[in-house]
DNA sequence: AACTAAATGTTGCACTTGCAACATTTTACA
DNA sequence: TGTAAAATGTTGCAAGTGCAACATTTAGTT
């Protein structure tokens, strides 16, 4: 997974810094850095830490638009619309640093190759969350919570090349991203349980069938 | 919105197409581009006509992935995991430029200002999408056809500050972007049109409330 | 203009799923 | 370590929606 200063040594990232004007954040956890934030068109890089950006339903539940981790890159034109429906949140004490999407692109007089670098990173960075975006998009255009399920397990076991899932979250935040009922999805993995094709063990899922065909899976053990 | 090549004169255009060594594909009206394609990690740029990526689902239905119009950016990562499950269908006779991922990256000796702008150029056509995907997630995560239709009405007059909305596609294309039954849709949209909430001539949707709530919109003709 | 295909409108019905409410287990933290 | 909070499991029920089947209108093609 690129990282935003990959390829640019600690010299030339301070350089960088300087020239964007960024702005270091320290967070503490379970706040939100929505306020910190001074503008909209901004690119965030998580220092240390663990962010959630999420988004209020006016009936209360949460949705998670992403989460972003360790040396992770996020930005915020998602603020754009409603700031006010939108939330970021520190999961643990995070330092963050932002950077003007503008200034990075308005910048004068460097044709210097760590510049180039940079904006080769953020390109790849952006690019690979377009295709995790593509990949939700796959799985909630699926009518139904089996289905959802079974593509959301499609895709982690190609990614992982494994029929060994493990769940980079609880259940409750993966019926979030799946944007189901939790009770509901409950109770369809454990019919996926019963019909065997699954086995949970805590947040291991072993996939029991040859090949994922969402209408019509078979048990192929 | 941000084309390809913004910014960038015929010339230096010519000397970047030579540099990537792209290829120029002619499609006919619909027709696959996708046997024509020669690899996974590439760039798509639509130079003439219309183009759609769908996905075939293994029960017959079909999903937009993405619609790509006239100087329209596309890439094909989204081909990375299955590449049998999707296509690309041009809509009209089309012209596209191919361009490899890697050697956009991986150009030696090019410190051209046009190079940079190149890489700012789909870099800012990348995050704009990255948001339509943030958009359409938004929609997908409403659990009822009312509050999808309600999200996508609130999107669209959003961006373009207007009561009044211009359906880009048609009703069973709108269907298929929402995720929703088409036949249900309709029968939520005469309900939508009944209680007062909405007007629709043609393409052409009056929003007759003031602001949406997803919870209990109000009316406030 | 005639014909075919596609898009749209409509409705009954079965079934999935959201919701609420509650019990139970696990985790977090003072 | 004890206690509160969060996560998980379970179930009945009502409501929303997918599906099928069909009629009707509109668009596209020769």
């Amino acid at each position: 997974m690129t990282k935003l200063f990959d390829s640019i040594n600690t010299r030339n990232r301070e350089k960088l810094e300087k020239l964007f004007e960024t702005q270091t954040l320290h967070v503490k956890k379970n706040t939100s850095i929505l306020a910190s934030i001074p503008g909209e068109h901004l690119i965030g890089y998580v220092i240390s830490g663990y962010l959630e950006i999420i988004k209020n339903d006016s009936n209360g539940s949460k949705f998670i638009i992403e989460e972003v981790l360790d040396e992770d890159t996020f930005n915020t034109s998602i603020l754009a619309f409603n700031k006010n429906e939108y939330d970021i949140i520190a999961k643990e004490d995070s330092t963050i640093l932002i950077i003007d999407y503008q200034r990075i692109i308005h910048v004068e007089d460097c044709n210097k190759d760590y510049y180039l670098q940079f904006i080769k990173n953020l390109l790849e960075i952006t690019l690979v969350k377009t295709q995790e975006k593509n990949e939700r998009i796959e799985i909630l255009t699926k009518k139904t919570i089996r289905n959802r399920l079974l593509e959301y397990f499609s895709i982690m076991s190609n990614k992982h090349g494994s029929k060994f899932i493990y769940l980079p979250y609880n259940f409750t935040d993966l019926a979030d991203y799946l944007a189901i009922d939790r009770s509901a999805m409950s109770r369809e993995l454990k019919n996926l349980k019963e019909e065997g094709f699954i086995e949970i063990k805590g947040k291991r899922i072993t996939l029991l069938y040859e090949k994922y065909s969402s209408s019509d899976p078979l048990i192929n053990i």
